[in-house]
Parts: C-alpha cells; structure tokens; sequence
DNA sequence: CGGGAGGCTGAGAGCGCTCCCGGCGAACGG
DNA sequence: CCGTTCGCCGGGAGCGCTCTCAGCCTCCCG
C-alpha cells in the first residue's frame, strides 16, 4: 500500500477525477461496480490503488445511517468475565463472524450501575447498528434500555425474566441446551452405580444456572436438598461448596458440578479429605472449559456445548436481522444449541 | 429519557428551532456552552431534553476528523489471550481509562496472518483515533503497519525488535519491571537458602519471558544451563518443563517460573514426584494472577505487577498523544512499573 | 456624548459520501 | 428510417454537524 500521502487523504473526488469519471461512478465502484461499464470500471479501480484511497466511513454511515459496528455489551462486574474462558470464546466466535461480514466489534464493559446511563446514550447515539449482550441477570435494565432506543439486540444466554415472548415482541437469545445437558450427567452419574449424587449448583440468578439444577432435578425427581449447594461458578467457590456438603452429606458418591472451574475446586477439597476421584466420588463438571476440563487431575467428565459456536450464532442472528428491510418488525427466532457428554477420568 | 420519536432522530436544527436558537449557538451549548449567555444555555439545554436529542457522532466525525475510540488489538493467534488473567485485566484497566474520557474501544482481534491486511485497512480507513497493541512477537508486522498509516500507537509490553529508539522515533510502550521483578523473586529464593535454582521461561520471542529470563541470570552470573527450560506460559507447559528439569537436574531445590500458570503446572508435577513445596522445592511466579496464585496449594508466592494500572497507563499514553496538537510530532516516553515480591506459602 | 473594544450570535460553507433523477447514446422493433 | 426502450453516466442535493467570520449590541473610556 501507498505510503500515507502528505496533508490530507484523498477523497472519491480526487479518485473520480485521475479516472475520470464522475464521482458517482467512482462511488459505484468502490461499493461493487454493478451497472459500470468493465473498462471504467478498470480506471477507477486503478486509481483507487495508485492514490491509496480509503473510503471515509463517517461520510458514508452519514448518509446511509448504518455504521457497520456492533456493541458487545458485558456487564458482569465480577473478574469473572474474561478470565472464566466462557466469555472469551464466545466473544472469539463473534469476532470472527463479524470480521467475515466487515462488522466491527465495539466492547461495552459496564462496570457499575451507573455505567447504565453511559450505554443507553451510547447506543442512543447511534455509534452502532445492533448490540449483543451476556448473561443477563433477573434485574437487569439492559432490555428496557434497548427497548427504548429501539436498538436490535441478541443475547447470549436465556434471559431471566422472559421464559417465553415479552409484552412486545420476543428476545432474541443463543443458549446451550443446559437443562438437557445436565440431564445427561447426572444419568451417566446414575449408569456409573451412583446413588447419593450432589450438586453444586451457580448463582441462581443466572438461568444457566437454574437450567442445570432442573436438568438435575428432571433425573433425581426425589433428589434430598442437602445434596444440592449454591456456589458462584468460581473455583474457590466449587470448593466452599464441596466442603459444605461433606459436612452435610458424608456419605455421598458422586458430585455433578454446574461448571469446570468449580469442579475442579471440589476436585481440591476432595482430594483434602483423602476421597479418591472417581472410585470414592465421582465427579462431573459442565462448560469442557479449555485449560482446566482436560487438565485436572484426573481430567474431568464434563458437559460440552459449543461456545464459540454459540457466539457466531449470536452474531449471525444480529446480522440477519440488520440486514432485513427497515418495515420488518420480527424478531429473530432464539436457538438452543445441543450438548454432548465427554467422557474422562474424574467418573 | 423520552421515547424515540415516531420517523427520524432530533437534529440539531430541530433543537435550534425549538430553543429559538440559532443551529450554531445550539451547537457551541452541545459542546460545554462556553460564551453563551446563561438563559440560552438553559433554553437549548431544555430543548435537548425535550427532544431527546442525541448528536450524530458519524456528523461530528466528518467535519472534526476525530472519531472518540480507541482499537484494542489483540495479536495472539493462541487460546492464551482472554483465558490467562492478565490480557483480561488490561483490558479492564484500559476500558476504565478510555470511559473516563468517553472514547470507546474497539476490540481487533487478529486471529491469522491474513487478518493484518483488514487491519491495516481499517486503521487506514480513520475508524479510530489511535491503537493500543499487546506483547508483539519479535517478527510482528503491526509496527511497520502503524507507522505506515500514520496511527498513533502505544503497545503493551517491550516491542521485541527496538531496545531503544527506532530509525524514525522510538515505539510507545508500557512495560512492568519484569527484569527487576525476576531479580527480586531469585534473590528471595538465593534468602531462603536454596542453592539449585531453576528457572521455567516463558516463549523467548516475547520480551517479558526474555527479560524475567536475563533478570534470573543477572543474580546467578553462573546458572547451570540445565537449570534453564522454556515454557510456554501455560499450565501444561510449565509442568512439561518441570519435568524436563526434573530429569536433568533431580537435585535441584527451587524453581522460578516466568508466570504463574506455569507454576501451577510445575507444581502438580512435584506433588506428583512426591516433591513437597516449599520443603523440597520451592516455587516463585510471576504475575500475582487471579484465582491462580492465591488458591493454589500451597499459595504462591509470586511477583506482583499492577496489571490493571498498566492497561490505565497505555489509554492515559495514548490519549495524552491524541490530544496533542497536530503539529506536534514527539513521542511519548514509555513508562516501566515498578513489581513486588508477594511472600506466600510456596517458597 | 462619541468612538472603540469586546462579547455574543447567526449565516453559511463545507466535511466526504450516497443516491435520486435526468439525459444521452445505443439498440431494437416497426 | 424514426420512435421507444433500456443501460449507463453525471449533476446535484443533502446527510448532521462544526467552525469561521462578519455583524450587532453593549459597555466603557475619553
């Protein structure tokens, strides 16, 4: 590419001109050439390369009022969010599904409730055509802000208060199958000869959290409450959790974890007390989180659903919906993506 | 704030009109209101209110060629990049910074080397004001693409190839004391009493596994070469590397790994050697990560940097160069942080 | 009381692009 | 050979904003 010439870039008009062609023409070029005759076609495209020319995307979102971005809106105030590899891999699957369509990913991280104020004039703005959102949690004011400013959103994760269509209109989300993937372990946890099956379950104000308790439920119908424990999707909570229910439940045989990372940190606390993984306990996780799944010790059974997958449905749902005529209103449908049990050692 | 308005957003002509305004004085009150007198101020800023108005930043951006965001890029082609700590909370300290002066971040995410020439395309293209760039490996092509398009650039961690300034003004970085930082953590150990120190490296074309290494060397002038492995900064990296020492050096009685996943690797294996830390061996990180160093057993006892506060660093840098006037062309100094050792249980 | 200075305001140009629409030439049918 | 259609191109308006500049009005000083 052309070094950067001095001052100022060129424009279409100094391209049309070394064409010679008007800047009509030069435009239909640069955005396809449809309707342009092949040797006019040829000049502008020359003289795009020979003067570097890039067109000005503030000119062009001026007039066509599509920026040609996104919002990637992440609100959990917990460090959680990037280092739980969920988060990254989702947000890798998007990117990628946005870079194939020429988008652009624009990251919101909302630090504090008053964060909110930022991201409603943010989007109000119009800096971007559509937003993807994480997790949502029961209170959340991200749908009523989108709402308002009639921004097109896609969630990632079942939203809390909507389990079917809202007053006006549905909410548009990408989740796993959690509830059938849980079914799932804790039937392998019941075809492996167990009988005293625990659970540690995430913070109940996530559904992911909620879909896996009732997927454990769904299996263990008369399941005893002192089998199932609250931990908050981190390690160090796995561990508080495993711990609580030894106290509770000494006599238990097995322990199906609503994600790795908690696993693993019952995997620690088990270890502790001199209970072998899987012959005295055994132990499924959920996520088959990178990293962590397939190198604990012994490498962990577990839940995979496909997370990067799941980001570019995210994206592709966005997408399809931005490139839909103006007048039409629908809401693109939900999907739920399938799980698959991976068998390893810890089961 | 009111609903959207049934056809197309306020302009600032509607709100002028309103206010009984002229669209420039309406403008200089949008803009901090400086030389108006008080009751227009108050007259438009009600106008804004009522209306719901919103300015047009693609308008803005046209005529003050300033677009308010920032590209984060993210070169790292491994699963590394979110799911290790520290890129997480760099971000978060960047994405704090960046908010405070309400400029956005645009999140490019490289994923091969292809991926450079959208880059490169897109910087051209003036989305964005300036770049902030991550730990580049010796061979990146991102330098020569940021100079080449003029981008104002500040990178996180010691750009491999330029110790100090370049042929054309030396690269805007900021960087933890990482050589300080490994001195520290050998000579605590060299305090403790061990004599057979080892050291896991992290991938020596990245600049902060180099100088953790050089800083290791500048206190034991002598090492062993056998007492030296390269990792990879992961966990299973770092444990293949414990091994390799293992083999080669069984009498050994520490180990300074270059980050603290690797420790964490490299401390499964000596647990599975029948090793105890720090009794046998004793084990020092780097990084003082999250849900790493802290809740592995034992504690770790690691090199801190302020990660967050370097994040903050690279947003301040760079924010300081955008507002600069035009002509001025110098570039800013580079900042280097200072570390501590943090004292835990496994050394 | 006259003149100059200085503070506010408004008119208007213009940022770089897209897209509507009118015109023009070629092609084709009668 | 003329009228009509159709394909292609250019002129020009306009997206919503900022900013320069000229003009006005007030105020102060001589």
């Amino acid at each position: 590419m052309p070094e950067q010439l001095p001052g100022h870039r060129p424009t279409l008009e100094a391209v049309a001109e070394r064409a010679g062609v008007s800047r009509a023409t030069a435009s239909r070029v640069v955005n396809g050439g449809d309707g342009v005759r092949a040797h006019l076609v040829e000049k502008v495209r020359e003289a795009v390369l020979e003067l570097g020319y890039v067109p000005n995307p503030a000119a062009r979102t001026l007039v066509t009022r599509r920026t040609g971005a996104v919002a990637v809106i992440i609100a959990e105030p917990e460090i959680r969010i990037f280092s739980d590899p969920f988060f990254s891999r989702q947000i890798r699957g998007i990117s990628k599904e946005l870079t194939a369509h020429d988008t652009q990913l624009v990251l919101l991280l909302v630090e504090d409730r008053g964060d909110y104020d930022r991201i409603e004039r943010y989007l109000a703005g119009g800096h971007v055509d559509g937003a993807l959102a994480f997790s949502l949690h029961t209170d959340d004011p991200l749908p009523a802000i989108t709402r308002r400013v009639g921004m097109p959103t896609v969630y990632g994760g079942r939203p809390g208060w909507t389990a079917g269509s809202g007053e006006h209109g549905g909410i548009a989300y990408v989740d796993a199958d959690n509830r059938g993937g849980a079914r799932e372990a804790v039937r392998h946890l019941l075809d492996r000869g167990r009988r005293r099956i625990a659970h540690i379950a995430g913070p109940l104000d996530q559904t992911s959290a909620v879909d896996r308790l009732d997927g454990y439920r769904d299996v263990l119908l008369d399941a005893d409450p002192a089998l199932i424990a609250e931990g908050d999707f981190t390690a160090t909570g796995g561990a508080e959790a495993m711990a609580a229910l030894l106290e509770r439940c000494p006599d238990l045989d097995a322990v199906f974890a609503a994600n790795d990372l908690m696993a693993t940190g019952a995997l620690r606390v088990l270890r502790e007390r001199g209970l072998a993984v899987p012959a005295d306990v055994a132990l499924v996780g959920f996520d088959d989180a990178e990293l962590v799944a397939e190198t604990a010790d012994p490498p962990l059974t577990t839940v995979r659903q496909d997370i990067e997958g799941m980001g570019r449905l995210m994206a592709q749902l966005l997408l399809r919906t931005l490139n839909r005529e103006q007048g039409d209103r629908a809401v693109p449908a939900s999907v739920v993506t399938p799980t698959a049990l991976v068998r390893r050692g810890s089961s």
